[in-house]
This record gives structure tokens, sequence and C-alpha cells, in this order.
DNA sequence: GTCATTTATTCCTTGACGGGAATATAACTG
DNA sequence: CAGTTATATTCCCGTCAAGGAATAAATGAC
């Protein structure tokens, strides 16, 4: 049970949007500005925050620093998960699937 | 609904703890508040925080409250890790190929 | 009805967090 | 060296969340 920072630091939605952004690949931070429409200021710091909870790495090319995603503290959330996990398999098992009350499985994050 | 509330109610530890209580079975408030060293206003307001966010459900007993785990929301919390599991699944793989470097040939690829 | 029990809510204070502006630091260019 | 680009850090401020104490509300017992 090793860190609160992962939680807080994905607590955040904008952090959460630029983890998503460094899903798709690393990513300087100019255009991490860009992409989130945030102050540069602003964005360091969200990386700052990103990089003690571990969940992002940095590589300096010349000027530019490239950031990009460190899969294990994610593991870890999935970790955390597991146990959670096995309760909803059981109650959709129990549930039988009759109750559909949400069917459209909408993936929009914030 | 992929809605914020979820995060910043898991991203505190006292409520992490009552979740993880839950658990482990349904409990009445005075149960948790025995077994968080909380004070009983500050659970009820925690246990109402996780309420909103939909993480747990009350059945009312006399005058006893008796809280539960609602597994839904947990389960959007893993729809939104699968991307980054597929992630971490790559590069355990890539580490595995790395120290099974019986190959002449550069496998990196995407 | 009054009283006890259990939980929720309000008020208040404090501390942490996020954002913007300005500034500092680092690396490259000429 | 000075100048430019890219990023980090500092300072200040507004807001929000958490905790404690006191109180309210709901339920049950008498």
């Amino acid at each position: 049970m090793s860190d609160g920072a992962l939680w807080s630091a994905l607590a955040d939605p904008h952090r959460r949007a630029i983890v998503a952004l460094l899903l798709e690949r690393p990513r300087p931070v100019g255009e991490i500005v860009e992409a989130c429409g945030l102050s540069q200021p602003s964005t360091s710091k969200h990386l700052k925050v990103l990089r003690e909870a571990g969940l992002v790495r940095v590589r300096q090319d010349a000027q530019r620093r490239v950031y990009a995603l460190d899969p294990a503290p994610i593991a870890e959330l999935d970790a955390w998960l597991a146990p959670y996990r096995k309760l909803w398999n059981r109650s959709l098992d129990a549930l039988g699937r009759r109750l559909d009350e949400t069917a459209p499985d909408d993936p929009e994050e914030d």
C-alpha cells in the first residue's frame, strides 16, 4: 500500500488528460501545453506531480523534455482493483444481466 | 457519467479504507467509525462523498444505516484502466524479450 | 408524549491545491 | 559572449476539502 501520491495524482482531470495523451505516444511539454489548453507553468507543475507519483518519465532531447508514461504505477492500480473486480464479476453474475441499466458504453473521459 | 467524482472520492486514503472495509462485508456507520478511528461526523461526511460518487449504497435497519459497496463504479475504473493495462503488458513483454535475448535481430516494434 | 440511540448536517477554521504572472534555469545558435 | 527557445520554479491569491464541535434529524423504546 505504498503511495497515496498515485491516487491524488490521478484525481486531477487535467492530469488524467495528460496521462491519456502520453498513452498515445511520448510528447514534449510544448505539445502537452497545446493539447491541454493549460498555461505552460501549470502544465509543468502537473507534470511534476505525475513525475513524483512515478507515472511519467522524462527524456531530455536538446532543450526539450519528452515525457512518457511509466506503466508500473498503473499496474499498481490494477492490483488494487483486483479484489473489487471479483466483487463486480460476482454481482453481475447474480444479476443474471437481465437488468440492463446502462447499455451504451461511453468512453468519454471528463 | 464519466465523473471526476469517482476519482476524487477514491483519492482520499480514509475513503479507500472505508471502501476496503465494505469489501469484506456491509457495515453500519458505527462499525466504520470504530474501524477507521475517525470521528462519527467525519465518517458520515466521507460516506456522503462515497454515496454521491455512487460507490456505496445504504440500507436502513432501524436507526442504523448499513453501507455496502456498489460494484458498478469500480467497473468504470477498470474500464478506464484497460488501455493502460495493454501498455504495461506490452512493456512486460518487451522486458521478457530483452531478458530472453536469444534473437539476433532487434524485435522492437511500435 | 419523553428519552435514548444512531446517523446526518451545519458552522468554523485550517491547510492544501490549482491557476496566472513573473522569473529562473538549461540548452542550443551564432 | 549575447540571444533565443524550452521548461521549471517561485510568489501570490482564490477556492475547496477535511476535521472538530455542536446540533439536528430519524428511529425505536418506554
